[in-house]
DNA sequence: AGAACCATTACGTCGCGTTAGTGTAT
DNA sequence: CATACACTAACGCGACGTAATGGTTC
């Protein structure tokens, strides 16, 4: 038929990849050559430079050499790699939910072990409860995010409004509204949060006066440790559950200076 | 010190994993029994129990046995697990892109096995176009929304600025604007976008007025085939570059019947 | 004494990478 | 003859699952 073209390096070349890989094939009966010479070496042709195109195209989707082999041999290759497809999608979707997961634990346990300095707590803190605040802290950035929006379209859109029509009172309720509504978030927010002193590794909640005024960068806050007085840059640690220590105290056993 | 508490299975149990795995992890060292009874057996203790957890936990997140193993070995495990997990944190992110690739590129590979029927036409089509075609289709619809919500923003606005005000001349200037943007859009779309008759196999452009008024679900289109006449459900197939298909003609070589 | 339970050993998985030792094309 | 290339056979990886065989605990 078509001239013999290729020797095994010259194909592994011209598809992009080696020539154990392209020996392995044969192996498996995936891609066998057409012809060989005198000496025993493969020789492919075009067509089969074609196909293990294919077959490399497949893999770097992500499916199996035996499912690859399944699509290639069956006379309705169409109808198989269509199903497969179907189905490694649904297992990629299905692996980004876990690594999502796994990706919201990682920052939990950083948080966690960043200023502990040991991983005996570590031990004791499982996994579960991890996901759980990893989760919950999600769905609350969520929340405030969303409140901000309706927040942000109350207030303007009174102002608008006290612009365009003249009236005015609505103005001043949406302030307050949204003056509430902040205050809400703080409170519920100070109320699901320890941090945790970079000193003596106490966790504590601090005073609210206190988390109000301080500043803070997304993940750690500048407060005054209630266990050692040390002021220092603590980091915040979101519970999914509230938090059952009293404004301004510190977790007890939790600090080593005790 | 503490009791021994567990057997093999039962600390297995205990953390939810299995007794080969307790005893692959005393192999690798990674957690050694505290003591043993007469008979040989390995009886572990909760302080084991909780290590055990620790070394799951670690696992489930994506990090080797030997990288656990060196975590849980160093005197400073903490800012080595901080490292790893970062690490690990860069990988996982790399992986979802390349996943998201992967997911644009079978819906690419699907749309075009869909009605093709066999694979020799996709033996043909590099991994590279349909990834570039994915892509482009991605970008596209970033942009169709995107003028979408200019485009209400527009009309909603002169709406409300002609009840509030009385002035009206923006409105039809914005409806106006808001046809011109649709027009081009349909151009363009229309131009990077072939169909695959399920009849024929042809690849073809329909002509902008069918395009324009024929039903369609979000990945078909009921069109006339100019190769076979037939009128049926046909599958689209979006692009990177403009097609140089005239409008109502079919790409030659795809028809199945010619 | 029988039923669980456990220990050790070893092979199989998947897609090649990587030697090691030998033969072939130019 | 030298050099590059190719051949086969084999082990190795990682984290166990899965026998097979035999001893231990209750």
């Amino acid at each position: 038929m078509d001239e013999n073209k290729y020797t095994t390096g010259e194909l592994a070349d011209a598809c992009g990849t080696t020539v154990r890989t392209v020996q392995y094939y044969d192996g498996k009966e995936l891609l066998s050559p057409s012809g060989y010479t005198e000496g025993g070496r493969r020789l492919y042709t075009l067509s089969d430079a074609k196909r293990l195109r294919l077959i490399l195209m497949l893999k770097s989707l992500g499916l199996a050499l035996s499912q690859i082999k399944g699509v290639l041999e069956s006379p309705n290759s169409a109808s198989i790699l269509s199903a497969l497809l179907d189905e490694r999608e649904q297992a990629i979707v299905e692996e980004q939910k876990r690594q999502n997961e796994v990706l919201g634990t990682i920052q939990e346990l950083k948080a966690n072990i960043l200023l502990s300095g040991d991983l005996k707590t570590l031990a004791d803190t499982s996994m579960a409860k991890l996901m759980e605040d990893a989760k919950a802290r999600k769905r609350w950035h969520g929340l405030m995010i969303l409140l901000g929006i309706v927040m942000d379209v109350l207030w303007i859109g009174a102002l608008i409004y006290g612009i365009t029509s003249g009236i005015w009172w609505p103005f001043p309720v949406a302030l307050v509204i949204v003056a509430i509504l902040v205050l809400w978030m703080v409170c519920r927010y100070d109320s699901h949060v320890t941090y945790l002193c970079p000193a003596c590794g106490a966790q504590f909640r601090p005073r609210l006066g206190a988390f109000f005024v301080s500043r803070h960068t997304p993940k750690t806050r500048k407060l005054t440790c209630p266990c050692c007085g040390e002021k220092d840059w603590c980091v915040e640690h979101y519970h999914a559950k509230r938090v059952d220590i009293a404004s301004g105290e510190c977790l007890p056993g939790t600090c080593n200076r005790s």
